[in-house]
DNA sequence: CTGAAAGCGCTTACAG
DNA sequence: CTGAAAGCGCTTACAG
């Protein structure tokens, strides 16, 4: 990286501010009382010689309210932004129900907090501590999976929850999931309607709810088949695009190797796809991902998938949340948005009898 | 999408929550005073019995501080958080930005908060108010490039700022930006190696200056070997994957096509490639992206691509603007983070006479 | 060292 | 209707 300093040929300096204007500054330049400058800032009209004295002063020194005192002080205390605990915004998947929480949010004039756990419990807490300390009006949460109690206390101060892509474990609140089972079993229907017996699972860690119920939609559906499950076609806890990569090489030049290869997750169905191409057995072994990826409809054959809808997932969490805030105080609810299968070529392929040539 | 509603049996209802515990609470339980119970929560030790008898009251109460208020009071009236400002967090790019700013920030014990401008004008400044409403230490800001004079205000009032992405347009501030001439250039330069005179360029908004940088070192590079600029071969305003689908289409079925083209950010890469491919000649006309996808390299050929860095982006945006924080006042700072070329096969095509078979 | 008082920037009863 | 006073939950001079 390169490092330019400009000349500072402008002689102020950044950060030495001015104090910023106050309430009580604008009263005393409108000539009026702190009580008649905060109803005006607020709506309430009154006289309106008094409320544009107010307004030209509030021009003039350029004021902005302070909503966090104004918070501190409200009878509802609201703070007009709300916390998202996800496993990573960098990954798509995140980002676009962080896309989904803002969109709703954004109507509610509330802004959000996103942060990452990185799928580890200690980051979770303390990500969760740090957004109840800024007193957020609500918080989304993507569970860990290891142990949400410690949102008990949260929740018995009032403060408003709801959950997303993964269910509370210790706690009963709102909670917003992808039909995982389904869609797993609609993906696992596919290739045993097209003569698959022995399909491969590629899973991720299964101390995450999705990795499970995939698992169990996979599972469910070979044996709703009278298809027997073959535990050595499973592997699991691939937590990386490399090591779903790695699986899936081992799976194929196996003695015995799958004739059809399902994907649970967005990073698993990248990696397997590259271990399936590298190894020019994209047309001999059927293919199912789950998540679309950009260019899987360019690639020959296409690759079908398993879609979800990660920005409805999150518009529908955040829809829930301010039914809370708002004072809703109802039974809890539970939605699940479906999932889709988007049929590309991969998935039609025909068994054949050694997975490599 | 389907909604159950369990039948609450347990009867405490959610959302009637009991008064949190302040800190007075705290003291009449510790029987201590305000100021002691102050002290010891903010790490001051003092008499030991007593700092014992205030965590004990702590523990007991669940007692968790209000920042939004300690903040009021404080000399340095940190909120510890900050704001980000991008296009949409949604989109893959901002997303691996956001995730670099939030890793500094995370360091720095302070919370991001995100919001998507969607390159909306209004809307930036209206993120932008919300985000100084609510106090926040500091402001990362990709600009839409249409007016940021509405945030000379706020670098008088002394609040951080930093740009990333793209510079400010009416302010000097530090920025943090790509190497995008160079980038654009790079990749001009290797189709010319190759013996490409007709090559293509796909363009994004011009109002984004990105756009506008990759654009220059598309005709800066054309320029320096000699080789005219063909305006005829310029497409510009492609805001979306399906208009540079098409943009490609037009262009390839000309009468005299392009022998390569280069497309300059992620959308219009993967609409390109689309495109190419739908039409057949992937292998004919060379092609080179800006911006990785997932999948590029398992495609044939392989998508070769200039990189970003945008995880890099927001670090070093988030560095220069803790450094304003923690009160840097130096002359402003700007950081160029490097492109590069990654080779895949579909940049090293040899021209063809005809772009179209 | 601890505690009583003032005050951060606002909103909200309460008088007038 | 407006204005003076109290108070939101804290921190911070200031006495003791």
């Amino acid at each position: 990286m390169t490092e330019t300093e400009e000349a500072a040929d402008a002689p102020e300096v950044p950060g030495a501010g001015v104090r910023r204007p106050t309430m009580k500054d604008v009263a005393a330049l409108a000539g009026v009382s702190l009580s008649t400058v905060s109803r005006v800032v607020n709506g309430d009209p009154g006289r309106p010689d008094l409320a544009e004295r107010v307004q030209r002063a509030v021009d003039l020194l350029g004021y902005q309210r302070d909503l966090t005192a104004s918070m501190l002080r409200r009878a509802d205390r609201a703070s007009a932004s709300i916390g998202l605990l996800v496993a990573d915004v960098g990954n798509p998947f995140f980002a676009a129900v962080l896309r989904g929480v803002e969109d709703v949010a954004r109507g509610r004039h509330s802004l959000t907090i996103a942060g990452s756990s990185d799928e580890d419990p200690h980051r979770e807490r303390e990500l969760g501590a740090a957004l109840i300390a800024r007193r957020v009006d609500g918080l989304i949460i993507v569970p860990t999976g290891a142990d949400d109690s410690y949102l008990l206390a949260e929740r018995q101060a009032g403060v408003p929850l709801a959950f997303v892509d993964r269910p509370p474990r210790y706690l009963d609140a709102d909670v917003v999931l992808s039909d995982n089972v389904g869609g797993a079993g609609a993906a696992v229907r596919h290739l045993l309607d097209r003569g698959h017996t022995r399909i491969a699972f590629l899973g991720d860690r299964q101390r995450i709810f999705t990795s499970r119920e995939r698992l169990r939609g996979y599972r469910e559906a070979l044996l709703a088949a009278g298809t027997g499950v073959d535990e050595a076609l499973i592997r699991l806890e691939l937590d990386t695009s490399a090591a779903a990569a790695a699986a899936t090489r081992e799976l194929l030049t196996a003695a015995e190797p799958p004739t059809a290869v399902l994907a649970s997750q967005n990073l698993v169905t990248v990696g397997a796809v590259h271990a399936l191409w590298s190894l020019g057995c994209q047309h001999e072994v059927a293919f199912v991902g789950f998540d679309d990826v950009p260019l899987a409809d360019v690639l020959d054959p296409g690759i079908t998938v398993v879609t979800q809808q990660p920005v409805a997932l999150g518009q529908r969490a955040a829809e829930l949340l301010f039914d809370r805030i708002d004072g809703y105080a109802g039974p809890t609810r539970s939605v699940v948005v479906p999932t889709g299968l988007v049929v590309r070529g991969s998935g039609e392929l025909p068994p054949r009898s050694s997975g490599r040539r």
